[in-house]
DNA sequence: TTGTACGCGTTATCAG
DNA sequence: CTGATAACGCGTACAA
């Protein structure tokens, strides 16, 4: 039968006939001890299916074997994803993983933050988009020499902190992609500019389009809050002017559905009379229809390395890290929502 | 500066003149405390910012103050509405989520769960469907005395371990709502039946329409993959009959999507031509188009109950939990997918 | 290479 | 009502 009772260290000690000392070296792969013992040891371990205790062991060496994950993400596709990316590293290497979700407009998010941490004595945490913009938040972990590792679309902190997504690179995809399908009227609905993944797939949309010699007109950039109905009122204005594009690129694949929306209300067709394209491919972007052109970000990737990096900078230091890729790219996915201009 | 630097329970007790002995009665609430020592030693609680260290806390008493979260959720939509709940309970009690994600189909699901149980010694477990499902699971917890509560559809535990969201009757209720638009030939496609709800929502459905003297007829009831790929197929069949169904019930939003695509592939107008409907009110419900006719179940406030019951029967006994409600009712949402039959 | 003894921050036992 | 003091399971100077 499974069985919740365990073992300690002493039991493990008492037979195999060394004292705990020598147990707790062969736990943390100290060199020093005998060939022998070693296997004896591990041997005993293996039998009575001993594990540690991350609360004693936490207790003694002021360490929890717990990474923390901060966010504040309505898309939970993402977080899933992330959950799962992240414990596939961690958990092999003895670490669970505790959630924070929080309020990035809160008053109290550092504060908020401290507090999760302390509590739990955090080895380490995980933050992720668009919490991990905020920069006071980064600064006061910083200053507070606790280890943090954040997702980002723009590197904003050195390497070994950082997993970023190059978000404006694929958003030059996607001009190219739209380029070469001839558009040439084309419009960018934006989400917030205070978010820097908005500014840097703005920028990189209009750079890749300037490759081509098409600028973007300035009042087909909208700003738009991120949501599916503030996109869906921005996308009707748009599409409501007496001339219109002919291609439209949102900031995610919500506010692309919310352009859809616009289009279907207004009888204007998708693909045939406007290419739409998002940014995300999340569950939705697939399922709409026509289905979304969008941008992929290597979700799971990018988790398992923030998570590769946070246990190194605990365990070793921040140099090892810096050693692990901090830059993934996104992939552009062609669906049904786009099509050469005519 | 906010720090991460804390004080323990010896300069509570120094600073306020008490031994600790007397702060650790403070902090566990005993009733015998003179109270003006309570409250001296609460003020310096207070000046100090002191928290108990859930580690020290934990090893002392053999609780580790950590919950665990138990899920497989390809639809994992609702994953962020889970944790949100469970930490507005927990964290409040001092408790944070550890999470989870696990495979429903893992030979050694079990073996695996425990061994998360056993590692972080966590004082007890929430688990979703469709893992919450598995008897085997939640028989060996319960041999080995380990306190969890389960999400279902279906009441398959003792209510102190249950919260269950009633399908049955959300079920009825939509085909309530169908035979009230007058739809007489209506098809149903349900998620694979070895999930119990699926069965409760079939059966939900048939009893509702039984009340309206409608029969399901047996080859419109689909057997399908919970998936939007599966669902797609099967609805693409259903609708290319010679005689087809106007009114099309599906296990989940995905399905329901499916339905919508199958049906714009074979040119049937939704929903002119066709009703749909789905269950869950996730995401992309909204998002679609047409929005979908749905069932919401009130996610956040589930969680919310396991919390508060699976602290209760860690603090208390499994006797309090089962004064906490223990069944929730899921809502219809109308939206633009289904019409009066014409 | 191996072992002894102590400390980490709490809770709990048992006197006073 | 309060206070020494012993656990809890493990890491680690310091010895041997």
């Amino acid at each position: 039968m499974i069985t919740l009772k365990t073992s300690t260290i002493n039991d493990v000690a008492r037979i195999a006939g060394v004292s705990k000392r020598t147990v707790s070296r062969v736990l943390n792969g100290s060199v020093s001890v005998g060939e022998a013992t070693r296997v004896r040891v591990e041997k005993v371990i293996a039998e009575l299916n001993y594990t540690p205790s991350p609360q004693a062991r936490g207790l003694a060496s002021s360490r929890s074997f717990l990474l923390g994950l901060i966010y504040d993400n309505p898309d939970a596709l993402y977080l899933d994803d992330v959950q799962r990316g992240v414990l596939e590293i961690c958990s092999q290497r003895g670490y669970e993983l505790v959630v924070h979700p929080c309020r990035y407009r809160s008053e109290t998010l550092v504060q908020d933050c401290f507090t999760f941490i302390n509590r739990s004595k955090l080895d380490g945490v995980i933050i992720l988009p668009p919490v991990s913009e905020l920069e006071h938040l980064a600064h006061a972990l910083d200053q507070a020499g606790q280890p943090y590792v954040r997702l980002t679309s723009v590197m904003l902190d050195e390497p070994s902190r950082s997993v970023v997504s190059d978000d404006r690179a694929a958003a030059a995809e996607m001009a190219r992609y739209f380029a070469q399908l001839g558009h040439q009227h084309i419009a960018y609905i934006s989400g917030p500019l205070r978010y820097k993944s908005s500014v840097e797939r703005l920028n990189g949309f209009e750079l890749g389009l300037s490759a081509y010699g098409i600028k973007l007109k300035a009042d087909w950039v909208l700003e738009s809050d991120s949501s599916y109905d503030a996109a869906t009122q921005c996308a009707m204005q748009l599409l409501s002017q007496q001339e219109r594009p002919t291609a439209v690129f949102a900031y995610n694949d919500q506010m692309a559905a919310g352009v859809l929306k616009a289009a279907h209300a207004l009888g204007i067709k998708v693909p045939e009379e406007l290419s739409v394209a998002g940014f995300d491919d999340n569950l939705l972007a697939s399922r709409v229809i026509p289905a979304l052109t969008t941008i992929r970000r290597p979700v799971r990737q990018m988790a398992q390395l923030a998570a590769t990096k946070i246990i190194m900078s605990i365990e070793d230091n921040d140099s090892a890290a810096r050693h692990v890729a901090a830059k993934v790219a996104p992939t552009l996915v062609v669906r049904d929502s786009t099509l050469k201009y005519s």
